[in-house]
RNA sequence: GCCGCGUUCGUCUAGUGGCCUAGGACAUCGGGCUUUCAUCCCGGAAAUCACGGGUUCGACUCCCGUACGCGGUACCA
């Protein structure tokens, strides 16, 4: 038997980080059994609807990776289909009209058990407890019960994957499934991610659509590895998975019962390790495509690609998310402001004296600057002027980027160049003296 | 309230009756490396395995109960 699963969002909004794990999980499960992952919108809702947000979920499936097979389906190009069900049941007299909706009779007597596929484990409920429902609204639409059974026979989903909020109308889904005389597929309900106060997380705890965390500057991979995470751990323990090992290794049964917390300080720094592993080339590549992103496509002035070139082996290390890369290297391009803080944080005394001499010993070098040169030269000045190297350099780095902390000192000044370091160390001292 | 599901360091987790005086990762703390910030390396602290009863020679692991948490209880998904 063929295995076929579905990302099946409503588009209420922009793709929730939360869907990510119910979609990476559907894709990884059709991926390993190279079956099936299809994209279906749940549009039945049609006061919910929120503009965009079909193109959102779309472009950020793409984004992450996770390729979806075949067109997007859509509920509301089906409304006739699950109209004739619904009219079916209502000649099977399983189904009844009332105040202009149709509802299903629901069976009372028995027990529904289903075999949920995560954690293998039975779930039981009593009849009793099931009073009927709408499966066919006044305005023609059905509601998710109806649309979910008759889309996931029709598509042959199995198994299906959802999240736990689902888990309470599975009787329902059954008691449908039974009287159209279909087959039961398999499930498999993933337990709601929470927010750090434990409640079901939502968009108050920071935690809100992909497309956020990608402008944060998240990398789509370690997003993708985190999220598979919550909840789940590859039997090996591994923390570091890609998609393929991910495909691999992955498994249903596997996954936690209870509910996972979103922690975005370990998302970050996975970000942090993805970053650190990519390749020098390719990282320039996505930061120029973060910034792109960011200017929402427009290619800004700066940085320019060879910047980036440059600057990527430099801030590598530095930088948990991409968006880290513009405030560690603006000052470059930016004009340099400085804080009288900053100098006085340094707690040298005649700094502008010592300003003096470095302009001074900077305009003496021999053009081009060389790095050993560089750094003898002022380890020399140091000693005069009886501050130590440390402070030397770190003076160095104020007077020239305004900042604190920058990528390396002398690899900065060489992309900065010879000249306009030496007009920034005099905007310094003028500062200063002024 | 009722129904369903769950409960191991702050967080993600390993653990399927003896290997657990509970292991790893993130975060945190201390140290090393270092011209800043990081990276990197070393080390520490952190869970009476929610609690109470069983079962067993033996329970984090099995059973029951309690507490707590989460989900559902819509012509929302």
């Amino acid at each position: 038997m063929e295995v076929k699963t579905r990302f099946a969002p409503s588009p209420t909004g922009n793709l929730h980080i939360g869907g990510v794990r119910t979609a990476l999980y559907a894709y990884l499960i059709a991926k390993k059994n190279k079956g099936v992952f299809a994209l279906r919108i749940e549009d039945t809702d049609r006061g919910r609807l929120v503009p965009g947000a079909v193109e959102d979920i779309v472009e950020t499936l793409k984004w992450l990776g996770l390729n979806f097979d075949g067109e997007v389906i859509l509920q509301s190009d089906r409304k006739k289909i699950y109209q004739e069900y619904a009219q079916k049941l209502l000649e099977q007299g399983a189904a009844y009209k009332g105040e202009g909706a149709v509802w299903f009779k629901t069976v009372k007597e028995g027990k529904t058990a289903t075999f949920d596929l995560v954690g293998n484990r039975q779930i039981e409920f009593d009849n009793s407890t099931q009073d009927d429902f709408v499966i066919l609204k006044s305005d023609g639409f059905p509601t998710y019960h109806l649309a979910h059974v008759v889309d996931d026979h029709l598509m042959q989903t199995n198994p299906v994957i959802r999240g736990a909020e689902w888990i309470s109308s599975l009787p329902k889904h059954v008691m449908l499934f039974n009287t159209l005389g279909w087959e039961i597929p398999n499930y498999a309900h993933l337990p709601v991610i929470l927010g750090p106060d434990k409640s079901k997380l939502s968009k108050r705890h920071g935690a809100k659509a992909v497309s956020e965390f990608r402008q944060d500057g998240f990398l789509a991979e370690a997003i993708l590895n985190y999220m598979a995470l919550l909840g789940w751990t590859p039997k090996n323990n591994r923390e570091i998975l890609s998609l393929n090992e991910m495909i691999k290794m992955f498994d249903l049964a596997d996954v936690h019962l209870s509910n996972p917390v979103f922690d975005v300080t370990k998302l970050e720094w996975m970000n942090g390790e993805y970053i650190r592993k990519t390749q020098n080339s390719k990282l320039k590549t996505q930061i120029l495509e973060y910034l792109k992103y960011l200017a929402g496509g427009a290619i800004p002035d700066h940085p320019t690609e060879g910047e980036v070139a440059k600057l990527t082996p430099l801030v590598k290390d530095r930088i948990k998310k991409l968006s880290d890369f513009i405030p560690l290297t603006d000052f470059i391009w930016e004009k340099c402001e400085y804080d009288m803080a900053v100098f006085e944080k340094l707690g040298i005394k005649n700094l502008g004296e010592i300003l003096d001499k470095i302009i001074y010993t900077l305009e003496e070098m021999k053009q081009p600057w060389e790095g050993e040169t560089f750094e003898k030269k002022f380890r020399g000045l140091a000693d005069e002027v009886k501050i130590s190297a440390k402070d030397m350099f770190q003076l160095l780095r104020v007077a020239v980027s305004g900042q604190s902390v920058t990528p390396p000192l002398f690899e900065s000044i060489q992309i900065l160049g010879e000249e306009e370091t030496i007009k920034r160390v005099k905007a310094a001292l003028s500062f200063l003296m002024a």
